[in-house]
DNA sequence: ACAAAAGTGTTTGATATACACCCATGT
DNA sequence: ACATGGGTGTATATCAAACACTTTTGT
């Protein structure tokens, strides 16, 4: 939490340069032993945790502005971001609302104006990502999907539509190419479906039907060192990814 | 196009009122006579063209807003509304910001801001539809899909991203029950589908397809008085259909 | 040698597609 | 009677689901 001059500061530069009323808030899945991962930042001071996010230059592309705040957040350059839904009850920032209205005068106050918040989801390659604090936060990191700390205003919402989101566009659009180093094994591409349905898959049917797609490219050299099989490398044959990510296919799981 | 005054007095009443630098604009979708219509406005004096929109009041939830916005427009409450992407390109209203800039200063304009415009797409009952222009505009009309005005700013993308949308839609959940009158015959839905997808189907495939949904009632009742054989009469089964809309089915066409 | 992981193939059922015939009605 | 639209059924191909055996590798 900002003390008065911080908060004064913070709302003057704010207001010099951003779009009022409209935020952005971002949902940053990466994937890593096996488990989702999403991106979370803990403010100073108070233990409370929110989605990283941010505000729209006031002559900046929205699309810039969602990949500027997750560049200063992940380091990343050209992520995968996908604009999902805008989350504009009137009370959704309330909590923010109660703790700084008493520091500013209203038409100072930056944190006392209503927000629209747009949410995107990211899918990044967790191994590439170095997580980093924005100005009101002390901490930035990875947290397991499956144990969340309790996230303020409503971003455990704007979590939640994101991941269903992310669910349906399994059903007509490859994914993975985001969110998988560069060469992996069909197991472990298994794995990826598996955590973000929450359900196991046939080990057959699944490779069937992925090679079936044709994104897939199998590699010369094979996985050595593991205690069992040497397993086949793949890597996503670009090309027909993102063909099959404007077309996309038919079926569902 | 508005004379000075009253776009000081717009401008004016809308500071006072709505949010500054966002927008809804909304994409009806009907049905009628085998042709799928969208509702557009003519502004007045130049024969510009629009899609329906509006702003949102300082403290209105956002859904709220689209159906206040709608509702001016046809008529209709509990609207079937959808809101499907948010356009954020700086330059969106260049043409309305050239039109409007010398007018006003800037600070007093409400039209030399830059707005963020949330695109909803709304599916309704063609005949149900009182179309109603707005302040700034002399003519609401039904425009047929295939014959469609040149519109302005970038509402020729909106409607082509509701559309797709919608076509997208049509591949996990039910549609129609917004869109058909409360009883209809086979044939007719069938239509309508054709019409969305632009393309002909199978009359017996379809006809199978759409009752393994289950959520349909054939009725008593035949459609006598045409020249032909009388087709049965169907109606949507409220609760099946709404538990598909939730749930969502498989496959594609 | 064996346990654990990975590769591959087959059988079965469901669903989609393609297609043909019969029925009812107004002209 | 016939043209037109509407109802229904069947054969075939395609795809998803279920399932079993073999191969490799480190211990």
């Amino acid at each position: 939490m900002l003390t008065e001059n911080e908060l004064k500061e913070y709302s003057d530069n704010a207001r010099a340069n951003y779009l009022p009323h409209i935020s952005i808030d971002c949902v940053v899945f990466g994937f890593h032993e096996g488990l989702l991962k999403v991106l979370v930042l803990e403010v100073k001071n108070d233990s409370h945790w929110y989605l990283p996010g941010g505000f729209v230059l006031k002559e900046e592309p929205i699309e810039k502005a969602a990949n500027r705040i997750l560049k200063e957040r992940t380091g990343l350059d050209e992520i995968f971001l996908q604009q999902f839904h805008v989350f504009g009850d009137p009370e959704r920032a309330k909590e923010h609302f109660e703790m700084y209205k008493d520091m500013l005068p209203e038409d100072e106050n930056w944190f006392t104006n209503r927000f629209l918040t747009i949410g995107y989801y990211a899918l990044v390659d967790f191994h590439h990502v170095t997580p980093t604090p924005d100005q009101l936060s002390s901490a930035c990191t990875w947290c397991d999907l499956n144990d969340l700390p309790d996230l303020k205003l409503d971003h455990a919402l704007i979590l939640k539509t994101a991941l269903d989101t992310l669910r349906l566009q399994l059903n007509y659009q490859p994914i993975g190419y985001n969110l998988m180093p560069k060469e992996f094994t069909m197991p472990e591409l298994q794995k990826l479906y598996e955590t973000i349905l929450d359900k196991k898959l046939d080990r057959r049917n699944f490779q069937r039907r992925m090679l079936g797609f044709g994104i897939l490219n199998r590699l010369e050299t094979q996985r050595k060192g593991g205690a069992h099989k040497a397993p086949f490398l793949y890597s996503f044959d670009v090309e027909h990814y993102t063909a099959a990510l404007t077309e996309g296919f038919k079926g569902g799981w």
